[in-house]
DNA sequence: ATAATCTAACTAACTGGTTAATTAATTACC
DNA sequence: GGTAATTAATTAACCAGTTAGTTAGATTAT
């Protein structure tokens, strides 16, 4: 009657694992774009052309496929730093590798930024598990790896002094603020803040923010608040 | 004889006035911790101690109610920063009295941040109209009233050569992200980062890291990107 | 078989928005 | 000055459309 379906479709009998990422992909569209609360289950089945049902199969509810979502990106982005970060270079050097290492991961997942910005942003409630969960996995680490790094530049005379606590935030801000906030400066120039080459311009500009801010230049110059 | 002007707002039980005030404050609440898509009109309505046909009484519907919501929002924060940049001051006080003043509403308006960082992360369809005029209406006269101050700063040399393009939003990053991801400092530090020590203390690195960022220091040091 | 993978159809709860009625201040009119 | 009409402000009850999540069964590799 209806057997021969040449659809795309890896429907029944496909391979499973694809299903599974399919719906994950989807996910992090769905998720990026409208949020923990605006995102559609139906939505994100469709988009991973499979039944809703199937996102119960394999995830246990919303929340946790959200919750898998987020260990999708935030578990790549730290493992992309983190490699970085575990190089041997001396301070300055490695401080400007892990920060474009981490502009350039942003910058090449365009839906990754959103979720962890509105991920950062959760306060409240039930939601808290999550983000408490991520954080103490993946930020914890990399705050770590990141403080010892300004200690070392410390030591060697090549960073000023600064708090870490104020300094990475600081840093993450400059690197990530451009990319979630792209759709008012697309608004603002007219033009796509997206285009390699602007993506290129800001680079550059993130990497020089940081250098000024954090290594001691030529002659005596310091000033830190605390 | 009394046919004056009586045209003090006329009405029944109650001060309308304060029910709309209401519904916004409450509104502001609720839309900062769920977001536009999260939030619930009737936790609104609940929130602001009025039944819900009320909101729609003042409000068109959800989406007119956010709009008033982001009008409150960015016009208090533009109002009291472009009276700032109004002064008669030079360069460097200037951009610091700015930088202080945004980072003071913002501290002082904890909901805040979190509405308009939400807000500028919406791209897609209808959403973008709102972006769109707020965009226009808000933050590109801020845009241009800082750009002129940065270009006034490189003509008297006290600043180094930067984009405004890119430092605008760099420093505006810099002076905001630490609000919107307080919930994840909470969770990695265990203390409160709204405690009033810890943000004066935030206030200081704020400063500190424009400064080193912007300003020409005593040696010719330079180093810009573009 | 049988166990893993997958789907059509369904439902219970929720959510934005509406409606029709109610209350009280103001005004029109005698 | 009294009172009936008017109008703003407000609410209880409701509804139609969604939405997350379920169920009962189908398909297929081994």
């Amino acid at each position: 009657m209806k057997a021969e379906i040449p659809r795309t479709r890896f429907g029944s009998r496909g391979r499973p694992e694809e299903s599974r990422a399919a719906i994950l992909q989807a996910a992090i569209r769905e998720f990026s774009r409208e949020g923990v609360a605006g995102a559609r289950t139906d939505a994100i089945a469709r988009a991973a052309r499979v039944n809703k049902a199937l996102l119960y199969y394999y995830f246990k509810d919303k929340e946790a496929l959200y919750g898998a979502v987020l260990d999708e990106v935030f578990g790549g982005l730290t493992a992309t730093v983190m490699n970085v970060l575990s190089r041997d270079l001396p301070p300055r050097k490695k401080i400007l590798a892990y920060a474009g290492a981490h502009f350039d991961y942003v910058a090449s997942h365009p839906s990754y930024p959103r979720i962890v910005q509105s991920e950062m942003m959760r306060a409240s409630r039930g939601s808290g598990a999550q983000l408490e969960r991520v954080a103490k996995q993946y930020f914890r680490p990399l705050f770590g790896k990141i403080s010892e790094l300004l200690k070392a530049g410390q030591v060697t005379g090549e960073f000023r002094h600064v708090d870490p606590l104020q300094f990475i935030p600081t840093m993450i801000a400059v690197i990530v603020f451009y990319f979630t906030n792209a759709p008012v400066m697309r608004v603002m120039t007219g033009t796509d803040p997206l285009a390699p080459e602007r993506v290129a311009q800001r680079r550059a500009a993130v990497l020089d923010f940081i250098s000024a801010a954090l290594f001691r230049h030529a002659d005596g110059t310091e000033g830190e608040s605390e």
